[in-house]
DNA sequence: ACCTGAACACCGTTCAAGT
DNA sequence: ACCTGAACACCGTTCAAGT
């Protein structure tokens, strides 16, 4: 019991502001789940480059080889992190409206579930197929498609492409990343708005009218609303007469 | 002069397979140009992650350091790359077709161009604005956009989307990456198709259907053509009334 | 102008060993 | 069952120096 003791003793080493908010005050034991935690925390802060068996060993004051217990490389700790994203999603029960609106509320819901990671999102899509809530996440969209009155490969094509989509629309939302905050993020806004105001506006009229909208994202609510309706309208147009 | 004939002598290092493919048989003087160009074909057969200083100083047969000189970080290389990328668009004219025919025309130009080279498709996201093919890229689709009777915001939200989901397409098409091929390709692929015929058939009878075409891609020019086909129409079904 | 050499602080990973 | 220690082959990058 010393060594029960032993693990919930308060960690007293000296700690960076940023380390005080990720590493947990209570010296937990190692564990596939604990170290998948701490990974998804350490992307959402730093990015997913942060992400590191050596960096997640040091975070946990553990050997990088410890690692190797309980995963077996690397592509496997991201496989963790991509299940832990996609097993947050929380899909709306089937109901009987009509099928695009139920195919909405289903890329919403996954768009909910992986918006406060943008820096792993990409991990979830070779991963949707290999996991339980992926494949049900699948099966409800294929369902959908069909209904719709797509073919089965069509289905799989589209539904493919549509999960991607979403995934590419909060990985990839314009404007500096949302991590990056205060004077810093102001800078690089400035820095790109400058850019545009030196282009000639004869030839970008257009891409200046957008100006700010482009270099930041006007309002990050609208970009994944018009963009979720887009994808929508999209399957509706290319129905089958 | 003998400097010269220095430099045109054909190389007479063993190479293995994969090197004599890609490496030229007369040593060219280094360039960003040249740099870039053996990048993008390492990129091509051996992914991304092959695409590192060193090797790339290694197939040149010079220092590491020597890319320092031609580029100020890797950062600056994979901007290289991206605006090698972007400067292969062959954009239409403009023409008195409708919008939604002009708009499908370039995105299709977009998805030519980056279509031979998976890997590297997505370094173009972040650097479409910021290289002048690029801007004229944004410029075209925007104005279509306009012309399809969207806002300016608007225009600049979806236009920023579209782009991103064409590279989306071409850098994730379902399958096992097109460089793995023959043998190797098919053991991934049935290993694939077992996972799915372990499935419970009465949960997944939608993922059960498709199968073959999620685990494999069908057929890819179909991938393609459906998926930019369901863009424009999305565009199409989001007008204002 | 263009490249080399030595060095530094990082990676992921293997293998043998400890408890 | 779970972790350590030493080692290896890689990274990107800096700095001073050569021609």
């Amino acid at each position: 019991m010393a060594y029960v003791i032993h693990l919930a003793r308060p960690t007293c080493t000296p700690y960076s502001e940023e380390m005080v908010k990720r590493v947990p005050a209570i010296k937990t034991r190692l564990s596939p789940d604990v170290i998948v935690a701490s990974a998804v925390a350490l992307a959402d802060t730093e990015g997913l480059e942060a992400v590191t068996i050596r960096r997640l060993a040091q975070e946990h004051e553990v050997t990088p080889m410890a690692m190797y217990w309980h995963f077996s490389d690397k592509e496997a700790l991201l496989d963790g992190i991509a299940e832990y994203l996609i097993g947050a999603v929380r899909l709306p029960e089937p109901t009987d409206q009509p099928w695009d609106v139920q195919l909405r509320a289903i890329l919403e819901a996954f768009l909910v579930a992986i918006r406060p990671h943008p820096s792993i999102a990409g991990l979830a899509l070779k991963r949707i197929l290999v996991c339980e809530p992926g494949l049900v996440l699948a099966e409800r969209a294929l369902g959908l498609l069909r209904a719709a009155g797509l073919s089965p490969d069509k289905s799989a094509d589209v539904g493919t492409f549509l999960l991607c989509a979403v995934i590419s629309l909060v990985a990839n939302e314009p404007g500096p990343k949302r991590r990056v905050a205060g004077e810093e993020r102001e800078e690089m806004i400035r820095h790109k708005m400058a850019g545009f105001a030196a282009l000639p506006p004869s030839r970008y009229p257009n891409v200046l009218a957008a100006g700010k909208s482009l270099a930041v994202c006007a309002d990050e609510d609208d970009y994944f609303a018009v963009n979720l309706d887009l994808l929508v309208a999209g399957v509706r147009g290319i129905r089958p007469a």
